[in-house]
DNA sequence: ACCTGAACACCGTTCAAGT
DNA sequence: ACCTGAACACCGTTCAAGT
């Protein structure tokens, strides 16, 4: 929302959760790799040594980041095996909200800091559906490297496709469906272990 | 194989596959993030301009890296989706043979730069077990995201690991558990489409 | 509580020129 | 065929000092 600054305004003072909300505008509007603590910095009239007081460093930035897209309205929708399978796919939706979310949230996950909300989320929903806790984690642990693995995917190739010269591979329309194959097989998978 | 040079040598010509066997050197021994062009260069005593005669840029050279990570001996072993399960054991293990291994080849593949034999490999297989192309194609891609998503989670946590305060987590036993539990799950999945 | 200014120790990449 | 030298346009991070 707050993306661009008045030119020569008065000295503005950010909190950080103004830092986090210009790191989301860098994001979505250009990408990861354009998210540095320069240009953040720049976004924000600010030098780029301001940002260490809102933040130890880029990887928490990051973490803080990958919360954010993560945190999920929660809506109770559908009971059992079917409201995993939303869950899945609401953050799915989740991810792609924002450029490269699914990448922010995986790096975040695999060095552990943050980002764990999906994963008890599922683990939870698993259980209710009937799911013993360990087998539950474990299940929630393969959606979600699919989920992350698939959506990654999926971001990377909108952005090649963005600037490549007419890449002929299918649209959005079979991602969703090649995605939702993805969950059913590994719930189909979960099914047979009753 | 190729990791020091002697100090005052003969000014030592290189090829591109030097090249590579250096930057894998520098990955097994420090990780991804310390294969720099510029430290390659120096263990290849050379300047940095020079790997560009070998490679367009950074990212083709670790698509070259990604190859050889997954390039697999292709040893024909159980028949029947026994074959796709060893398969899928056999690239965890070709990618836990470098450190970061799972990293480098997912992010190649996202690039779509490369590393595509594994998903041809796990796809063939799966058809020669009986499954129509299709549907081969997108259990395959299910594997593959399961597979690089939980080795990097992996890889990651031994780093983090070798340098924190003894992360009280499991070992590497039950690692292979999991994963093996992951396989199976999703190779349930698919014998209830039949 | 929040930021500046200046510095440190790096990056990937290009390109004319050399052998 | 393979490399040098020099430059360009960047990085993340630290730290004393300011308000």
């Amino acid at each position: 929302m707050t993306s661009s600054r008045n030119p020569r305004s008065a000295p503005t003072r950010h909190s950080r959760e103004d830092v986090a909300d210009a790191a989301l505008d860098i994001l979505n509007s250009f990408g990861l790799a354009d998210l540095t603590m320069r240009r953040l910095a720049q976004s924000l009239d600010v030098q780029p040594s301001a940002l260490y007081w809102h933040y130890e460093n880029k990887q928490s930035l990051l973490a803080h980041l990958a919360d954010l897209i993560v945190e999920v309205p929660s809506s109770e929708t559908s009971p059992g095996t079917d409201r995993v399978r939303a869950r899945c796919l609401a953050l799915r939706e989740r991810l792609l909200a924002y450029r490269d979310g699914a990448e922010v949230v995986a790096s975040t996950l695999a060095l552990g800091l943050g980002a764990e909300a999906p994963g008890i989320d599922l683990t939870a929903a698993l259980v209710d559906a009937g799911t013993d806790p360990e087998t539950a984690a474990r299940v929630s642990g393969v959606l979600l490297h699919f989920i992350l693995g698939q959506v990654s995917h999926e971001q990377q190739r909108a952005q090649a496709g963005s600037l490549g010269a007419a890449a002929p591979t299918d649209t959005s329309e079979s991602e969703s469906a090649e995605f939702g194959f993805g969950i059913d097989l590994i719930l189909g998978g979960l099914a047979t272990l009753r």
